[in-house]
DNA sequence: CCTATATCAGATCGACTGACATCT
DNA sequence: CAGATGTCAGTCTATCTGATATAG
């Protein structure tokens, strides 16, 4: 008659909750991806930081911290592996000396294409569960989402 | 002509990829609800397992532990919290004396009502940019793919 | 003098690992 | 005995707070 309620299934109030679905699912996402960042020693926020300046051109550390919403004292060590591996550069911005020009290297361009491809694939196997129109669908549903949120608005302020 | 690139903008390759979408949303959401966890000292894994035992009723730690995929040892100092709340307790399973019956108090049962009431509100924050058919649409395929993850093949497996 | 940028020290939380006592 | 259950100690990442040195 009724589903047999197996040791696995959530609790039905909180998969009524959209965020804790969300929460889960990236749970779970983050055991897969998780793997990537151990085997290159490049974590999310490292990914970010290359993306970024991949996109953008250089920057300082502060741009980069406002962008990608991480805290500028986090920022930090990161920025201390990344130009450790030779993947950028900090170079004393010499209008204002008090910033860092951060530049991506070749190499750090080249780490970061090979991460976007593997992460692609690890992303379509997350929506495979999907039709190639929900994944569409899904995806820019999650996008309109981000977009709306106010950045301004969110505390802390990313100092 | 082109929209210009604010210094809020996630970088394009980024927004592509669905898992990182995810990630920010919930970077997001952490912080709104973040604000409920300091105010009743109850953080996720405690009203997780609030709601465990309110659906399923009396369960054992392992039990617990399996269904909301937290590490088992972690369970404990949850527990602890929750117990020395009252909204919880710890009675030894006389048929199994290596287990405990965890038992939600009715303390425990008013605390996880007020607190999926709150929750819900902020969910309904969340979802605001969507129109009330895209809300439903994007929750139904969130829970189809987190029913899809087979819990088996996910490491670890939760002790 | 006040602010902005980068940095450091430290705290907290969630997730994970390994060891261990107790019970079946 | 082996295996299951609960517990403890400790690590690691992401996040956040507060303080500080240097530069505009």
């Amino acid at each position: 008659m009724s589903r047999p309620e197996s040791a696995h299934t959530f609790p039905a109030p909180l998969l009524a909750l959209p965020s804790f679905v969300l929460f889960q699912l990236l749970r779970d996402a983050r055991r897969v991806i998780g793997a990537l960042d151990d085997e290159a020693g490049l974590r999310w926020p490292h990914v970010g930081v290359l993306s970024c300046l991949a996109e953008f051109g250089p920057a300082a550390q502060k741009d980069i911290s406002t962008r990608l919403r991480i805290d500028a004292s986090d920022l930090v060590s990161v920025l201390d592996d990344l130009e450790r591996a030779g993947l950028v550069r900090r170079e004393r911005d010499r209008r204002d000396r008090r910033r860092y020009a951060v530049t991506l290297t070749p190499e750090g361009g080249a780490a970061l294409a090979g991460r976007m491809a593997a992460t692609k694939v690890l992303d379509e196997r997350l929506l495979a569960p999907l039709t190639v129109p929900e994944r569409a669908q899904l995806h820019q549903l999650l996008v309109r989402l981000l977009a709306h949120h106010d950045p301004e608005h969110l505390s802390p302020v990313y100092r």
